[in-house]
DNA sequence: CAGAAAACCGAGCAGTTTACTTGGAATTGG
DNA sequence: CCAATTCCAAGTAAACTGCTCGGTTTTCTG
């Protein structure tokens, strides 16, 4: 039950253009350098988010990455979903096409797991980059960053 | 955010013994293949429930195993744990014993996954093997097996 | 218009993990 | 004794993870 670096990175990257929602383009060095990321492999991580349509970017000199969409129109959910696939403990209870599984009628733990998919989707989706940024600020008295 | 085998399986093996509670033990033979597992292969994870204490195992021939509590007093969460570790989407928010991080004091993304473990946790505990068997009862009508 | 800053692209790769298999040795009921 | 069974240790193929490397293309600025 572990995210990887992709859903985490991801998310952080995310929550950095929030951050600076509104503004110039972010170039992803200045994204990397601020999350401790390596930039090369966040490279590779952003350009997934930007396939979904979830950043959008400007190449050339003072290019960089942007949202696509306001922090408020984007979900924690659909940031990890982007990263990591469907929301899934077992691929049988994958939301949206659940593998198929010849025991489906009496395995009971895949309810067990259901219900845990259920609980993590509800939890991603109740929380949006605005949400984060809120927190954030409401945290910053004792930091430097940022 | 997948489980692995090791989860999977080893609640099937739990809940299969759960099933059976109060008679003879079980041989792992009977369970791996009720269950659809490679027994040389269940014979590794089981030793981890072993050890850990929630089922116990009696030698030689017409021996097998049998839970150590029963069904009621074994929650899903406890075999999880036994079998994947703390539940702990990042080392950082494991339960009882997070990873340091140098940047916890402002790291937003942290509450995320917080909030996350805090839920799976939620569903794992408050469903016990006897639960599980409950369920099996019910939907019981359409199938053979078992 | 040159140069630099940036996005974009694709391949490679070392280490770890996963999900097993294999081949036994020890224990015990009948 | 012997068959059933647990117990144990090692090996392994394939996939995955978390990167790095070495570029090409685009575009702003001086």
């Amino acid at each position: 039950m572990r995210l990887s670096t992709k859903g985490h990175y991801g998310l952080k990257a995310m929550f950095d253009l929030a951050m600076h929602y509104g503004s110039e383009p972010i170039p992803l060095k200045i994204v990397a350098e601020r999350q401790g990321i390596s930039e090369h492999y966040l490279e590779q991580l952003i350009a997934v988010l930007r396939k979904i349509g979830l950043v959008k970017s400007v190449r050339g000199a003072q290019g960089g990455y942007i949202l696509a969409k306001p922090p408020s129109e984007i979900k924690v959910g659909d940031v990890i979903r982007a990263m990591e696939g469907p929301i899934a403990p077992l691929d049988c209870v994958s939301e949206y096409e659940p593998a198929a599984c010849e025991k489906v009628d009496y395995c009971i733990s895949r309810d067990v797991w259901a219900r845990v998919r259920d609980s993590i989707a509800e939890v991603l989706d109740s929380i949006t980059l605005e949400d984060m940024c809120r927190d954030a600020q409401k945290g910053q008295m004792h930091k430097s960053d940022l």
